[in-house]
Order: C-alpha cells, then sequence, then structure tokens
DNA sequence: CGGCATCCGTTATGATACTG
DNA sequence: CAGTATCATAACGGATGCCG
C-alpha cells in the first residue's frame, strides 16, 4: 500500500501515509459515531442526532459536523420556516465510508468479548 | 448493531456504542499509523518504527506503544544486552485490526483522489 | 429550534535535555 | 539504543448566555 509512505499533498497540508489524511476527515471522539448515525438513520435533524448521541454537547456537534460538511462528508439542508429546521444526511462520499464505520463498530464488540475473557470479573453487561 | 446503542460497560467506562470502544483502544493522531506499521512490516525495533513514522516524536511513540501494549494490541520483547535492544509486534488481536486498517488507508487514498477532482487546482503530488 | 460567542479547565501533543 | 523528565503549547471539550 505504501510502505515507504511517499510524501503526499492535499490542500496545503502534507501526508507520509493516506491514513493521516483519513484521520484528519474521520478523526476525533465524535465524528465516526455521528456518521454511524447519519448512515444508520438516514436524514436527522440536529435534535434528533443529539438525542441519538447521549454526552455530546451542542457545540462539539455543531462543530464536528460543519467540519464534516466542510470535508463533503455531511450534507445540510436549512429550511427557511420558524422555528428552525435543519436536517442531516450522509453525501455520496459520507456513505462511502459507512463499511469501514461499520467495521470500527464490530471489532469494537469483538474486543470487548475478548476483554470480558480476560477479565471475567468484569464481565457483566460487556 | 446497535442504532438503539444499549448502554455497555467495559472495565470501569460506559459506552453507548461499541465504537466508542474501538476509538479508546486505537484513537488518536498515531496509533492507527503505528498499528498500519507493525502489521505490514512485522517485528520492529523502537528506532525501526520511529524512522517509519516521520514526524512523531520519541515521547509520543513511546507513550503510544505502551498504551497500545496496554491494551493487548502490541507485544513488547526487551533484550537484556548493551545497547538496549527493544523489539514491537502485533499480537493476535492487534492482527484483527489490520484489515480495518487497511480499509482506513485506502479510503483515505480515495478520499484523495475525490479531492482531487473537486479542487483539480491542488490536484499536483496528490 | 438551531445555532453562535465567550470563558475556562483538561488532554493531547511537542521540543528539549538528560540517562542507564 | 531506548528510553525519562521537564516544560511549554495547542487542541479538545464543556458550561453558560444570547440570538434570529
Amino acid at each position: 500500500m505504501d510502505e515507504a509512505c511517499p510524501l503526499k499533498v492535499c490542500g496545503d497540508k502534507k501526508y507520509y501515509c493516506s491514513m493521516e489524511l483519513t484521520l484528519q476527515v474521520i478523526g476525533g471522539k465524535w465524528k465516526p459515531i455521528i456518521i454511524h448515525r447519519l448512515g444508520t438513520e438516514g436524514v436527522l435533524r440536529f435534535s434528533e442526532v443529539r438525542r441519538s448521541i447521549p454526552n455530546i454537547t451542542q457545540k462539539m456537534l455543531t462543530q464536528q459536523l460543519r467540519e464534516l460538511e466542510a470535508d463533503g462528508m455531511v450534507r445540510r439542508e436549512v429550511y427557511a420556516q420558524v422555528p428552525p429546521k435543519v436536517e442531516y444526511s450522509l453525501t455520496e462520499l459520507g456513505e462511502s465510508i459507512m463499511p469501514v464505520i461499520g467495521s470500527l463498530c464490530r471489532w469494537g464488540e469483538s474486543y470487548a468479548q475478548w476483554h470480558a475473557r480476560r477479565l471475567p470479573d468484569q464481565a457483566e453487561a460487556v
């Protein structure tokens, strides 16, 4: 793939591995989860995304959604009405990463099981 | 998978989505890259890993490797000799995430191409 | 409803120097 | 060679208040 990792340029940043680029787009604490929600549920209003992700603050959700939008991953549709209505959904590009998101999810489940076997005393509810 | 995301417990932390657990283990700026290197190259000495990842500092590499080791992803073998020799490699658990790592890498490449088509003026070297 | 602006503390990351 | 220790900065994340 890129064992020697030749220098790559995208925008004004340099990458020695294409994964750095991936992490640039979907890295962080919330983005994979947001993408997972939108990819699973389809079109969601802001408040629906918010409810579907416990613990996320309004600020972080807004911020992450905007970054995902800027990177072409998320579509944002504003309805000119009162009260406001904004709907979010994945773009085609966003959809294209869903298989990987699903893999991350499944690996987490198998890791939880591995962890439970390793430390059986903490296995409840996992 | 887990659309309603029932609460999960692993160790002493709570997760609403198994992906949070995945990100706990392989999240951060360097871990996916480190895993990718070890998975691609096999057994590497500390200095070899370091050379294969430009820009990473010694401190970050040490820290991330230790965390990966604590999570069972990486095997650390110390040779009692002077000068010291420490070899790192993926455990079976670490190997199990390599397919996902590969997917992340390939998605980054396709994203770069998509980006190049979207902004042809920055397409050089991508 | 769906934001934005501000302040603030916590983590994460990094540069540098030193050590067994 | 493979780290530690120290110091500094930047990014992340959260609480609160205001707005169209």
